[in-house]
Parts: C-alpha cells; structure tokens; sequence
DNA sequence: TCACAAAATTGGAATCATTACAGTTTTGAT
DNA sequence: ATCAAAACTGTAATGATTCCAATTTTGTGA
C-alpha cells in the first residue's frame, strides 16, 4: 500500500504538478493492479471526490501516460486501461472474463531489435489473449456444447 | 495480385461462405497490405459495390477475423485494423503519420512459454510504435522546438 | 420452374467511449 | 488582497461500432 507521499513523489518525478484529482488517481492505480478503465477509476473514486469529473480523470490518465508516468493499454476493444506498473512485462486478457493480468517478460529486447535502422521503436506492447485459470473448464465446455 | 480463385478458396478454407461482398472484401485485404481500418475498405469498394453497406463491411470483418481467416488488429486508438497476413508477425504503427507495417518477428515463442500452466494462450500480438523512415526528421526537429 | 425457408445484406437508429469547449474554481506569485 | 495561469467541471458534440427490422439473395425440394 503505497501511501500519499510517495504518490506525490511519483507525479513530481514525472513533471506532473500534484493536485488533490491528480494524487487520488495516481494512488489508486498505485494500489489497485487491476489495469483499471476510466469507468472504474472514476466510479471508485467518485464517492470519496464528490466533485470528481469524469472529464477530469480521462485528462489525468491521458496526462500521465503522456509524461510516462502509466502505461495506456489497447488491450480492451472498447476502453482503454491503465497500468501504473511501467516495468517491462507483457499483458495477458481473458476472452471470457475480461480480466487483465500482468506477464513476466524476458526477451521482448531481442524480438524488436530486427527493425532497428528502419524504424526508430519508442515502445512496444506485447498482448495474449486466451482463457484465464478459473474460466479454462467453462472455456471447454463451451467448445463441446457447439 | 490475388486472382479471385485464391481468394474463394481462402474462404472456403476458413468455412466462410463466398458472397459478392465477402469476396471483394477478401479481396482488398489480399492485396493492399495497408492494415485498413472499415471505413478504408468501405470508402475502397463502395465504388464497385454501389449497394455496399457499411454494416456489412464491419460483419464480414468480424466473421473473417473469428473464423481466423484475417488478423484484428488493435495498435490504433481510434479505429480496428484489419491484416489478411496472417503468419506471425508484429506491427509498427507511426506515431506522427498513423501508417502501420509488418515488423519481421523471431522470439515471440519464447517470450509467452513463461505463461504456460497459469493461462491458455490462444492468441498474442506485438505493437510497437515510434516513428517510421518518413518521419523520423520531423520528430527530431518537433523535439527541438519544444 | 416455382415456392419457400434460411442466410446474407442493407440502412437507419441507438449506444457508448472519448473529446471539445466554455464557464468556474483553485493555485501561486506579487 | 489581487490577478493571471492552471486545473477542474459539466454538458454537448463526435465518431466508431452495434442493433435491429426490413429487404434481397441463395439454395433446396416439390
């Protein structure tokens, strides 16, 4: 559980000036790995902010990827995630629960090294999909009953 | 160029039912290799199809995309892309002029075995973005005059 | 060839995430 | 305390995608 201070810390080492919005937002992606969307951000926040804009956190969010504080994650056909854990790792999402959950990952750097001189890569974002622990026996089931 | 023989037999191969529209819209992607979003293939084929509805344009999309006959791809923001190269490989998406290319790809195996037993991968896909040979120039100079 | 049911297509309306914008509040320097 | 800049807010607009009911096409059996 990271406490405000380091919240803080985190937003100024990014450039990003905190403000009571822009602390309670980067805390809960702090504290909560479930690569929130938008909606959640503001629906979990919304009761401690009454004043809480969604406006406001899509800028928040969209403002610290844009200083590289998050990751922005186009896992989601319909909403874009957030992702305060900026280490190297991979994305896995379930096709039947939707649930995002982070991979380990070693060996991306060697993968994106071929297009070097071609194109200059600033990131890379590698996404698996497929079925998650608890939906693996409803995922088979399904299969059969086609 | 693909003849329109290949091009049915690709849909038969993936138990789609060639119609006047699935077929031009195969078609399209056989051969412009641009990762066209639905209003790319739509505004392309209208012109030949004057009956064309866009409606149809995002369902045999879809359908190619579920039968594994073409590739969804999520790089951009705004808008799905579609990819009728389906081999493995990743993508490189501009971050000045939106283009999107194929980036030769070795080691992406090896990258998601990490997961096995926890989750059942069925799909994974690489974006990176950056700036293209094009544009590189005008990133250089667009950091300057920050 | 005709009739009919199933599949495919169409177009307009609805949905929903995201963005634009203009007005209000807060912040920080003097 | 004053004032300009920055941040925040709420509503309206946008735009991609989906829904749905009506129409057209396809394929099969009489």
């Amino acid at each position: 559980m990271k406490n405000q201070r380091e919240v803080i810390e985190k937003l100024e080492q990014f450039g990003v000036k905190p403000s009571l919005q822009r602390i309670a937002i980067m805390e809960y992606l702090m504290n909560n790995f479930v690569h929130p969307t938008v909606d959640t951000v503001f629906n979990s926040l919304s009761a401690s902010i009454p004043t809480l804009s969604k406006t406001t956190v899509y800028n928040t969010l969209k403002l610290l990827a844009r200083q590289g504080a998050v990751l922005e994650l186009n896992i989601d056909d319909k909403n874009v995630r957030y992702d305060a854990n900026i280490s190297r790792h991979a994305h896995f999402r379930c096709k039947i629960c939707g649930s995002v959950y982070d991979l380990p990952l070693a060996g991306l750097e060697a993968v994106t090294v071929e297009a070097a001189g071609k194109f200059v890569i600033t990131e890379s974002q590698l996404y698996c999909k497929g079925y998650c622990d608890s939906c693996k026996a409803k995922a088979e089931s399904a299969a059969h009953s086609v």
